[in-house]
DNA sequence: CCGGACGCCTGTCGGC
DNA sequence: TGCCGACAGGCGTCCG
């Protein structure tokens, strides 16, 4: 489910209903996510007041005075908040209870999810300290996209999903902010110029913007933590819309796999 | 170092 | 209707 907007809209629907609040009961009814989840955990947060909601990369990090849980929705992963009471459901495999009483629950059936406890800085972790910018840090720019893509004979889809060189780019997102700047996503990633790096850089941002501003994209079934669809997904341009006349152009949308995932382009305004 | 394939899981959908 | 393969928003690992 999540890329990077679904992962931002979660953090801004759970943030201000528990922020601030003590956690007074974590349940894990099943400890077979992507990274077995830790049975210590409980006793290390409960009692603990969450300080902050924030957000790295795909991850979103609970932040608490003696450490930091640190957790990935996956590619099947939503948080619903709720009043204590509800009976939970076939995958909801965690709750995080509050002592106002909200139930923060975790939901996952193909359980790529994970969530991980450290006691140091988040960015040191394992799972972090690799990451590349965020696409709105000063240092993602064209020219770095260029820098970074010198030698490179892989797909330019495959780069800018790449957590190495830019985070939260996912399957989504890059189809459409390639198509956005016109550039074909199997086009190696060496062979794109500066100029284009730069226009390219824009569309992520842009797209990731917008995606979040309409609450993300719903493809199936990811819902805000207040169960609401994402309606980004009425404004993807070539997402999902094989065999559609391009918006730009009138040209056919073309599917086709890349890295073996599925990605779409108009073959006339990405060269 | 690089690029590509594969596996982790479950659910859903389309074709026969 | 039922079965079976393909495919789905991520990402780490392994192999050539």
């Amino acid at each position: 489910m999540p890329e990077l907007p679904e992962v931002e809209t979660t953090r801004r629907g759970v943030a201000p209903l528990v922020t601030g609040h003590v956690v007074t009961e974590m349940i894990v009814r099943n400890h077979r996510l992507r990274i077995p989840v830790s049975k210590s955990l409980p006793s290390l947060i409960i009692g603990q007041r969450l300080q902050q909601v924030q957000r790295r990369a795909k991850y979103l990090y609970f932040c608490f005075s003696n450490g930091t849980l640190i957790w990935h929705l996956g590619m099947s992963g939503s948080m619903r908040v709720n009043m204590a009471s509800s009976t939970p459901a076939k995958h909801d495999h965690i709750d995080l209870v509050f002592d106002n009483g909200q139930c923060l629950r975790y939901r996952d059936p193909r359980r790529f999810g994970l969530v991980a406890w450290t006691s140091s800085p988040p960015s040191a972790h394992k799972l972090i300290s690799h990451l590349g910018p965020e696409p709105w840090d000063t240092l993602f720019t064209g020219a770095y996209l260029h820098k970074k893509a010198r030698g490179r004979k892989i797909a330019v889809k495959n780069f800018i999903m790449d957590g190495k060189i830019v985070v939260g780019v996912g399957n989504i997102y890059a189809s459409e902010s390639l198509h956005m700047a016109g550039i074909n996503p199997r086009r190696a990633a060496s062979r794109i110029s500066l100029d284009r790096y730069q226009r390219l850089c824009g569309t992520v941002q842009t797209v990731l913007d917008g995606a979040i501003a309409k609450g993300g994209t719903t493809l199936k079934d990811f819902a805000g933590t207040d169960g609401k669809p994402g309606y980004f997904s009425q404004e993807l341009l070539v997402y999902g819309r094989a065999d559609e006349p391009c918006q730009q152009c009138g040209a056919t949308i073309k599917q086709l796999v890349i890295g073996q995932r599925s990605s779409f382009y108009c073959p006339s305004c990405q060269q």
